[in-house]
DNA sequence: CCCGGATCTGACAACGTTGTCCAGGCTCTA
DNA sequence: TAGAGCCTGGACAACGTTGTCAGATCCGGG
């Protein structure tokens, strides 16, 4: 097909399809164009009259405000950025859905998608919210270093971080007590009177899995009992390597008599290499899951309300639009443990 | 604070904060506007040494892009909308995953929210999002009238309809096939002997609800089983009632050896009650979860692939996009019976 | 009958970007 | 060294909306 020289900058008519604007709602209404206008925001000083003409022609032309162009006058998207690290991780689900909510209520919508614990990705998705001049953005970090950010922060781009905190920038950020949690949880076990227990978590490059890592250290040291470095699996996160990581843990000279799962994922793995297993371990979980309750034995877990979680991080947001908020802070919010036999199993073997 | 009577239309600078625009750069690397967007969007026809400058001042300035007046200007988004039933539901988890991979290619950003399964809100949410001019819009319906989106869909909006089918207007939609699925869940009991089956299921005005009860009595009519309407259940949705309803089928003066649960939820309290029975009684779920495997039995269900279904619509979506699709089509997607355990249990009492 | 005021309406510019098109400077060849 | 042609850069309009402001209309009262 040969190229045409010289294309009128107009298209035919058939931008965004071929949308009706509130030109062409004003011409078929016989009014003017602020008339319209003024109708549709349902702004004062128009007769019921006139009023009635223009709904008519909106109406019969299937006219829809093209809300780019307002965003482009007003200045203010009435929306917010999500960065998640994976939509599809249950424990986000509420989250996500405890932002929108709040979003929802300031009469915002929102933007996500997810980074996949990918670091340029994150930063890929976050630049092209702001792009959009999305009004804040609620960020589950994958990387450390969010330098990037600066410029919009200084352009008055509300920002929160949740689950994990800001690298190298001072921004809000709302957290879990994740050190407190673990601490709790591994200080549950040692009730019970278990003294040789593992740990299994994520790479301690990522903040709550070592704040975990550290929960898990000082409860032991609490108790005086020195921790061997064959119960610690660190860094380990798909199945097959986890599975491992338990089974080693669980036969090697020091067997352990409980186990510690830092993080839902790996929780879920370690019920699975335990039910296979003869003798009889207790087992704490980070992250609370469905059917925890279900299982034989029900799982006892150290629980975070990542419900809670997505509320505080967006009110804060919106705070921050207010402007009745100005200096960033850290919030922890504390944990739960749930008991529900998993962890109450006495050291056996 | 007295009204100012007359505010400047031009506020002082600080729209957006105070962002930087092209002409800022411009100014700031002495060069034209066009050329600063040339730059910004890599077209060709700029010297190195300029570009540098321009670069430079870009940095300088934390300079980002305006995408609303780019879009304005444009007439695409490169954006598509999401409408889901609930944002916390795992089911939509996986989907709303596949979707955004499939945007990603695409270059194109998700905006998403719940409807609550509320049709009102469903409304609300899809015209927001046909007012930012979306590209397209993937649609989990929660009403059963879908005029109101006629007049987008003629100006062009693509829109895919997933899970449940639009109601009134003629559209794409991606299905599982849930009377199949529901059918070969129910014959598969009956294959294992059972003859008095209970089926518990949401309201049948939902169309998936009442496709799987078709598939229910296709079952039970190709065997030859006449159903009593004590089996049945429907339109009970909160456990406490699904509890209830469980009790009766199973304590009834005709009790049923084995249920057939219409949808996660559901599975979930009958799994609850059954464990808290004495006389084993065989189970099928409709929708598979996690850990289904780990309980005691294992739970058999029918699966369906809620990736692909999310994975299609997106895909059918950017086709119609591209042009290469016209007809709305309807399209099923296969569920598959996954054995555990807790369906091949054999008759008891 | 005219005027003041209140009410309603519309012309116009501006938001920040991109497409078009032309001007000027440069290189290369004859 | 002049001329042709290419390459780079910039002026300008347009996208669809909203804020400002002035003009038009209508009313009642003096």
């Amino acid at each position: 097909m040969p190229e045409t020289i010289r294309r009128p900058d107009r298209l035919p008519e058939n931008r965004y399809g071929n949308r009706p604007t509130m030109k062409d709602v004003a011409a078929r209404a016989g009014v003017g164009l602020k008339t319209v206008s003024r109708v549709v925001n349902g702004e004062p000083g128009v007769t019921p009259e006139t009023e009635r003409r223009v709904q008519e022609a909106i109406d019969a032309l299937g006219f829809r405000r093209n809300d780019s162009a307002r965003v482009l006058r007003k200045g203010r998207t009435a929306s917010i950025g999500l960065v998640l690290e994976d939509l599809a991780d249950p424990f986000y689900g509420p989250l996500s859905r405890a932002v929108e909510e709040v979003a929802r209520a300031h009469g915002a919508l929102l933007i996500n998608g997810s980074s996949a614990e990918d670091p340029d990705r994150e930063q890929e998705l976050a630049l092209a919210l702001c792009a959009r001049r999305v009004d804040g953005l609620v960020v589950i970090p994958a990387g450390d270093d969010h330098r990037y950010l600066e410029p919009e922060l200084k352009a008055g781009v509300a920002t929160v971080f949740v689950d994990r905190p800001a690298g190298q920038i001072d921004a809000d950020c709302v957290l879990s007590d994740n050190r407190g949690g673990a601490r709790d949880g591994v200080a549950h076990l040692i009730g019970h009177g278990h003294r040789r227990i593992g740990f299994i978590g994520d790479m301690p490059r990522i903040h709550t899995a070592a704040e975990r890592l550290r929960g898990y250290r000082a409860a032991m040291e609490d108790a005086g009992i020195p921790v061997e470095d064959a119960w610690m699996s660190l860094g380990v996160t798909d199945p097959e390597r986890v599975r491992r990581a338990a089974e080693e843990m669980l036969t090697g000279p020091s067997p352990v008599t409980a186990v510690f799962a830092a993080n839902n994922r790996v929780t879920v793995t370690v019920i699975r290499v335990l039910a296979a297993h003869a003798r009889p371990v207790a087992l704490v979980g980070f992250d609370d899951f469905e059917l925890a309750d279900l299982l034989q034995p029900g799982v006892t877990v150290v629980a975070q309300d990542s419900a809670a979680l997505g509320r505080t991080a967006a009110e804060r947001l919106f705070r921050q639009l207010d402007g009745t908020l100005v200096a960033p802070e850290r919030i922890e919010l504390p944990t739960r443990l749930i008991t529900r036999g998993s962890g109450e199993l006495p050291p056996s073997g």
